[in-house]
RNA sequence: GCCCGCGUGGUGGAAUGGUAGACACAGGGGACUUAAAAUCCCUAGGCAGGAAUGCCGUGCCGGUUCGAGUCCGGCCGCGGGUACCA
């Protein structure tokens, strides 16, 4: 008797696929298509669970898709600008591009032993020349439909090291190589215009049915559309009024002061004069510029000494202040602060001792508030007292709508849809990315270049000598063979841009290029035509919303510029996202800095962590992320158990969409099940072909259940209840007495319903039981409706919502048959007690409930 | 802070509002073996009980329902995102 030996199986599989080149996407009008995609990766070096994961789910739908007479589209490249191969480049000397080829090299290998139905002949990396030319081409063409903008934005500076930080290179407001206080400065950036398709962004999402709940809420949340109402405050000194942007006008009566950001022009205008004014808003430039910071931050202000006068109590007047919490770039950035209906108002000014006054109050009460401020939900009623538009107990969405119409009316404002979504902006003053193909000249100032000049490349070297990395700052600004270029429109000594875009950029349209990778433009009207939309895009749940909006966004700009047809507004028919593989994170502290330790080097005694001699901290389960060493090499499992069984196990115990705790134990028991299968297969291949077999029926109708059953869980992302389901079967199948006829065909379809998670084996078994051609083309095998059906059903009993016995009744028994029978149950009588029930419910086929 | 999720045995998890714990891991018992490994069989939420059986049980508190892991409200904990990580 032979052994299950994967290694050989795989690689023997592996090459009559590529012979027989099933996996090449070819577009063919008889065909319904489908196009399955997962998330590109970055190439950080190594590939981790999380991508065999990732990469498993989308082949298990192709493979499907495929053997149910589908055209399948499904390809793989890499998102490979980006920040880490500079910092290692910084970190370790040589090249970002000789790192990043590197890697995608090192992660092709390691991909292609796990049998991935992948079109290969289609990979490409975002930094290829031929790709980012392609992108500064959309680029230009978006340029001249009017969809990018160049106006000053704020970044994070490091005074130390001249340059500009992400975010995630700010430390506790300081740089993480520098250790320098991080200071705000204002440059000229490009932007794409994607708030001003904030509306249909939005409309849009509810279209797409086939993406989770959870994503089309987030983006609507992050797209943030609200109705309000701008309002212009008239200054007591004459000065240019000022306008404030508010989403609850119904709080007007209860205003008590103004603040606004500290960029806005009221606050500069002061600054000169203001000493005190100028050192709070050079405090508010040092702060963190992320969200979360902001918020979380201790709400400041410091009066301008500015008074307004309320619009509609033109006797009251109320003070201006500076807030460290005001947006510049939301609304106007000026609001009115009413501390009785807004916590952080009510906060501030229990802090700096301003006035508290109620709008309203709720019905029956007149309660001045405390120190907890009266924020009613907008369906709320609410009760009006002294309302000067007028409103008496109405709910708070009434007294919006009422509030605007009113201050229209008056001509003290007017209502306005404002959208939390800010423009995109995508320049980035970095070396590994797509230059942005502009040319800046003192003459004719900012000069697209010519379609014909692209790509704009990247310099490989500064005139034959290495860029030096370890320079902090953007290497393309001290490369005058590279910056200095004539201008494009006049020929005068000009100079390119020397940012590149956001990664974001590169993203957000490769499932288009994917169409006809090779293309001369960035499309290809008879590739998109036939291949788009995505069908199926399957990823993290951490891209919910930048890199699926930025997408959706792109589509859009792709249509106005003649790259895409009307139907791909939307992409993605239908989205996925997966859960994450987390692992435990080990962590020490070495000269104050955390130090991460990868897996192997831990050892485990009792519950605690020790690499070598040292105890270290144990995070548990945590996103696997490089920055935290805690990734788990999925070659091991791969060199050690074979490609199916990885594949096996990371569907077999986390359903997907949930994150999945590694563990190294599970992965055995997947391998001990493929080789049962195979064993299996071994000995009905032995049996005797002639002797009688029994229960032949009974197996068969097993066999369809587990048809219907697998069917319906890859096609709904079940893939571990599928594969419970393969489980059971095969135990079924492994105790059958039947003819071999009968477990020949159901050894066959288990291997055909296992051949989207474990390729090999399928194929294996189907080849030695004397299968047609390839498992991988043969079609996916069909339930048989009338094996299906069942005469009998059991219906438990229930007294009072308790399970207490059970019936088993024929399927089609009529409900007042159900009823007596139940009635005359022993459990149920003793339970009655010779009383009647005081319900009897029967749901037919599914359960019994009584009542007492 | 804000937005969005998630929480079920020792563990991963299953369950169109209808028998909670399918399937699997680890465990316990047994068969085979000189022995071990491998394989196979049985067992298994907790508590009480010899058993039959009873009670409790899906993070916590409350609600809707004949019936709630599932729906609603309020908490707690954990995770993702928070616009320059990808």
């Amino acid at each position: 008797m032979s052994r299950y030996d994967p290694a050989a199986i795989e690689a023997r599989w592996q090459k009559a696929w590529e012979e027989a080149g099933i996996f090449k996407a070819k577009a063919d009008p008889s065909k319904p298509k489908y196009y399955v995609l997962e998330m590109f990766p970055y190439p950080s070096g190594r590939l981790h669970m999380g991508h065999v994961r990732n990469y498993t789910m989308g082949d298990v739908i192709a493979r499907y898709k495929s053997s149910t007479g589908h055209a399948v589209l499904h390809p793989m490249g890499f998102d490979a600008f980006g920040m880490p191969a500079e910092n290692a480049a910084m970190a370790s000397g040589g090249h970002p591009k000789d790192w990043t080829y590197a890697n995608i090299d090192t992660m092709v290998e390691q991909m292609k032993p796990l049998g991935l139905s992948l079109d290969w002949t289609r990979m490409f990396a975002t930094c290829d020349p031929e790709y980012y030319g392609q992108q500064q081409a959309l680029f230009l063409d978006m340029l001249a439909a009017g969809l990018i903008d160049r106006k000053p934005a704020v970044v994070n500076w490091d005074p130390v090291d001249m340059t500009v930080l992400a975010n995630e290179q700010v430390i506790d407001g300081k740089g993480w190589r520098s250790g320098a206080e991080v200071e705000k400065r204002e440059l000229t950036q490009w932007f794409f215009k994607i708030s001003d398709m904030a509306d249909e962004l939005v409309d849009a999402l509810g279209d797409l049915d086939d993406w989770p709940a959870k994503v089309r809420l987030m983006q609507e949340n992050w797209i943030g559309r609200s109705r309000g109402i701008e309002i212009r405050f008239e200054r007591t000194d004459g000065g240019d009024p000022i306008l404030c942007y508010s989403t609850r006008p119904d709080t007007m009566r209860g205003a008590s002061f103004i603040a606004v950001a500290p960029d806005h022009p009221v606050a500069k205008a002061l600054e000169a004069d203001r000493p005190d004014l100028a050192a709070f808003i050079d405090e508010c430039r040092k702060m963190d510029t992320t969200e979360a910071a902001m918020e979380k931050a201790e709400k400041k202000g410091i009066d301008t000494g500015v008074r307004v006068k309320h619009p509609v109590y033109p006797d009251r007047e109320l003070p201006v202040w500076i807030g460290n919490f005001v947006l510049m770039d939301y609304g106007t950035g000026a609001v009115f602060g009413c501390p009785a209906h807004d916590q952080r108002d009510l906060d501030f000014a229990r802090k700096y001792d301003l006035p508290v006054q109620n709008a309203f109050y709720m019905p029956g009460d007149t309660t001045e508030v405390g120190n907890e401020a009266l924020v009613p939900a907008k369906s709320e009623v609410v009760s009006f007292i002294d309302h000067f538009a007028g409103v008496g107990d109405v709910t708070s969405q009434e007294a919006i709508d009422a509030t605007i119409d009113w201050f229209e009316a008056q001509g003290l404002g007017t209502g306005q849809t404002q959208f939390r979504l800010r423009d995109w902006g995508l320049s980035r003053q970095r070396y590994w990315g797509c230059p942005i193909p502009v040319v800046h000249c003192d003459a004719c100032g900012v000069v697209p270049e010519k379609k014909e000049n692209l790509p704009v490349e990247l310099p490989y070297d500064n005139a034959g000598e290495p860029i030096d990395f370890s320079i902090p700052g953007n290497p393309l600004d001290r490369h005058p063979t590279w910056r200095d270029v004539p201008c494009p429109a006049c020929g005068a000594p000009a100079q390119r841009e020397t940012d590149t875009m956001d990664t974001f950029v590169d993203s957000s349209w490769y499932y288009t290029r994917f169409t006809a990778p090779r293309a001369e433009t960035p499309t290809e009207p008879e590739a998109v035509g036939y291949w788009m939309n995505v069908d199926q895009y399957i990823g993290g749940i951490e891209h919910a919303i930048l890199h699926l909006l930025y997408s959706r966004f792109f589509a859009r700009a792709m249509i106005k510029t003649g790259h895409l047809p009307e139907t791909a507004a939307e992409p993605f028919d239908a989205l996925f996202t997966q859960g994450m593989v987390t692992h435990a994170i080990y962590k020490s502290v070495k000269d104050g800095r955390p130090v991460y330790h990868y897996p192997e080097e831990v050892t485990l005694k009792d519950g605690k962590a020790f690499v070598g001699e040292m105890e270290v901290e144990t995070v548990p389960s945590a996103k696997m992320s490089k920055s935290k060493n805690n990734v788990v090499d999925p070659q091991a499992i791969v060199s050690q158990f074979g490609a199916d069984t990885a594949r096996w196990f990371v569907l077999s115990d986390s359903p997907p969409e949930r994150d999945v705790e590694w563990t190294a134990s599970g992965a055995e028991a997947a391998y001990k099940h493929l080789t049962r299968v195979w064993n299996l297969c071994d000995r009905i291949g032995q049996m005797d072909q002639s002797a009688p077999g029994q229960g032949d029926q009974d197996l068969l109708r097993e066999m369809h259940k587990c048809i219907r059953d697998v069917t319906s869980g890859v096609e709904s992302f079940g893939f571990n209840a599928a594969i419970a389901k393969l489980y059971a079967f095969t135990a079924t199948l492994q105790k059958s007495k039947a003819s071999h006829a009968a477990q020949r065909e159901a050894v066959m379809t288990l291997a055909q319903l296992m051949a989207p998670m474990t390729p090999h084996l399928s194929e294996d078994i189907w080849a030695h039981q004397g299968g047609d051609g390839l498992c991988a083309r043969a079609p996916w095998p069909q339930a048989d409706e009338a094996m299906l059906v069942e005469d009998t059903v059991t219906l438990p009993i229930q007294i009072n919502g308790k399970r207490r016995d059970e019936i088993t009744v024929a399927k089609d028994m009529p409900k007042d048959e159900v009823e007596k029978l139940v009635l005359a149950n022993d459990a149920v009588v003793k339970a009655l007690g010779g009383n009647a029930p005081k319900k009897l419910i029967v749901v037919p086929g599914r359960i019994v409930n009584v009542v007492i």
